[in-house]
DNA sequence: TCGGCAACGAAGTCCCTGAT
DNA sequence: ATCAGGGACTTCGTTGCCGA
């Protein structure tokens, strides 16, 4: 009896744990100032040398064990920070420029482009509204997030980006606050320039626009090469994700140019021929 | 000496709860 | 509803042991 109990307790450990979901895009758990106040802690006490979790964990009254502190030196390192290895941290090069108050308001714009999240949310809507909390959310489980940890990572996110300054247009309209922009490869990619780079698909900030929208950049990076397995329940969230993605990053025509036409007749017309294989939506 | 494997610890992540 | 913090869990890299 305890043999069964303690098997179909397993079995119901084990569903739990496949239910469990683990985010594939990196999101911190913390806020900027979160970020901003252990570079502080370590500028305040040793420059820009280094120092260990306990020398930090003591100068922001924590504790090293707890997951507080844990969650705040990942968040920092998200940001692009603090930088070290295991239990050691300094200040990299924009968390030096994050306690310079001269320096401060463009570091933590970068700060929030240093998050592969943030980065992606923001090139999608850039120059345009982003959309209400449950279609935020939406989108950032689409971009990767665990469906559990949506609302955290959409709370967090509107705090780092009020923190960066990017809502200083209103809450709804994700802005790059005004900063002399100079002709730096840093201003191009800090995500690479920190880290020594990543493997590029998400690349391309700064001054000009990418020539692939990151989020089609990602979806693209998932196409399995000619001639794999690919089961076509799979192909067909692929083909919706990328049809969301569309929705997201491109301007439907104004409606009275562009009433929305089937396939049929619009190809009547702009004097196409009938496609042959046309049989509704593309996911049938 | 080398390869396979298990144990262990650190880092990263998720979930829950109490406070505001 | 949101925030803050702690506990618990998963993942991954390292280390040590053992047999070939």
């Amino acid at each position: 009896m305890e043999g069964d109990q303690a098997a179909s307790a397993n079995a119901a450990r084990k569903e739990e744990t496949q239910a469990r979901q683990r985010s594939t895009i990196g999101f911190p758990y913390a806020d900027l100032n979160t970020a901003v106040d252990l570079a502080n802690a370590i500028h305040d006490h040793v420059g820009s040398g280094d120092c260990d979790d306990d020398q930090l964990a003591a100068w922001t009254n924590q504790s090293v064990k707890s997951s507080g502190f844990r969650t705040q030196i990942y968040a920092a390192r998200m940001f692009g920070v603090l930088e070290g290895e295991g239990s050691r941290h300094r200040l990299s090069e924009l968390g030096r420029s994050i306690v310079d108050p001269n320096r401060a308001r463009e570091a933590r714009a970068k700060s929030f482009q240093m998050v592969p999240l943030y980065k992606a949310i923001f090139d999608g809507h850039r120059g345009g509204v982003i959309p209400p909390t449950a279609a935020l959310e939406r989108e950032m489980v689409g971009l990767g997030v665990a469906e559990k940890q949506k609302e955290r990572a959409r709370q967090v996110f509107e705090r780092a980006a009020e923190q960066a300054g990017y809502f200083e247009h209103g809450r709804n309209r994700l802005v790059m606050p005004g900063i002399a922009q100079g002709p730096s490869r840093e201003d191009e990619n800090p995500q690479e320039e920190l880290h020594g780079g990543g493997n590029g698909s998400g690349g391309g900030g700064g001054g000009k626009e990418p020539p692939i929208d990151p989020i089609i950049a990602g979806l693209l990076a998932r196409l399995p090469k000619s001639g794999d397995v690919w089961p076509i329940a799979e192909r067909k969230l692929w083909l919706q994700l990328l049809e969301g993605s569309f929705q997201l990053i491109y301007k439907d025509a104004p409606a009275k140019l562009s009433p929305p036409p089937g396939d049929a007749d619009y190809r009547k017309e702009h004097g196409m021929p009938p496609n042959p294989e046309a049989k509704g939506s593309i996911f049938d």
